[in-house]
DNA sequence: TTGACAAATGATAAATAATTTCTATATTCT
DNA sequence: AGAATATAGAAATTATTTATCATTTGTCAA
């Protein structure tokens, strides 16, 4: 695991970018969770362990580490980003109760983006697929995670 | 077609609303389109054929109409919101180059949702398909359109 | 048709709130 | 150590969307 991070390291220095404490305690804490939190709950988690860190150095790093290509982020509704580790092609299951995304490994099937493609005339580079439903998780996020749109 | 649009109509005003010039126009020039404009894009046409009204009134417009189930509000990405008159389960391919969103007719399998319900153990009350790719619209519309992220 | 009341409009101002920018200071890496 | 990059803290930005309110319009009953 120690040549992930080297490795990672490279890839920031490579970059021109320096590896400092604040940015990587941002990856750290997107890479151990898989709840795809927001800018803010980001900010909440990393200050636990680096208190003094600013609002504006989550979301530089954030920006920092998309370009990068090592954090993805995503909408759903137009109020807030989530955000999460790149860790390839998944897909998404939202509650629309509570607003939580969840992680799924449904491999879209290739069939339906040549469909799409031959339907459209258009090049297809990428399909998402979005489940939505309700989840059974007890407590709720606070109310700004319900705000899903439609 | 007269009977569309008096059960329009009366559907308007069981609701407890009015129909209007400008809910009128509003729900028409959003009919005779697919191409999703964003609210702005409504009020520039609607105003072709009403110039007095209002960007409050579109706005108000659009809310009701999606109240009602005849409009629907589409996001991708957090800036805008796009809308298109409600007309059942279909699909779309969005051009990250220029933003244009197209319907498609591509009915998602059975299979895929179900796959989704068996893998989270949760309720699937609706799966959304969203093809990313480029399209070979000539003239780029303006520059806002073509933040879509990621 | 008319009148009355509620709902909708126009014009403008205000809010919203996530994200970005600013600047002096601190840290990183060679 | 030195040059370049990053940070903290706070303020600014951005543009969409909502609120306000006096005036107008739509609906319906008489």
């Amino acid at each position: 695991m120690k040549s992930a991070i080297e490795s990672l390291n490279r890839k920031i220095r490579e970059s021109g970018y320096r590896m400092t404490k604040q940015r990587a305690v941002v990856l750290e804490e997107l890479s151990k969770t898989n709840d795809h939190p927001r800018a803010d709950e980001i900010y909440q988690r990393v200050r636990r362990r680096l208190p003094n860190i600013s609002f504006g150095t989550v979301y530089r790093n954030l920006k920092t580490l998309k370009e990068l290509g090592l954090v993805r982020e995503l909408n759903y509704g137009k109020k807030f980003s989530r955000f999460e580790v790149n860790i390839g092609k998944h897909h998404h299951f939202i509650c629309l109760g509570c607003g939580r995304v969840y992680d799924l490994d449904i491999v879209p099937s290739r069939k339906l983006c040549e469909e799409a493609a031959q339907k459209t005339g258009f090049e297809v580079a990428d399909c998402r697929v979005e489940f939505y439903g309700y989840c059974d998780a007890k407590e709720k996020r606070n109310l700004s995670d319900t705000e899903i749109d439609e």
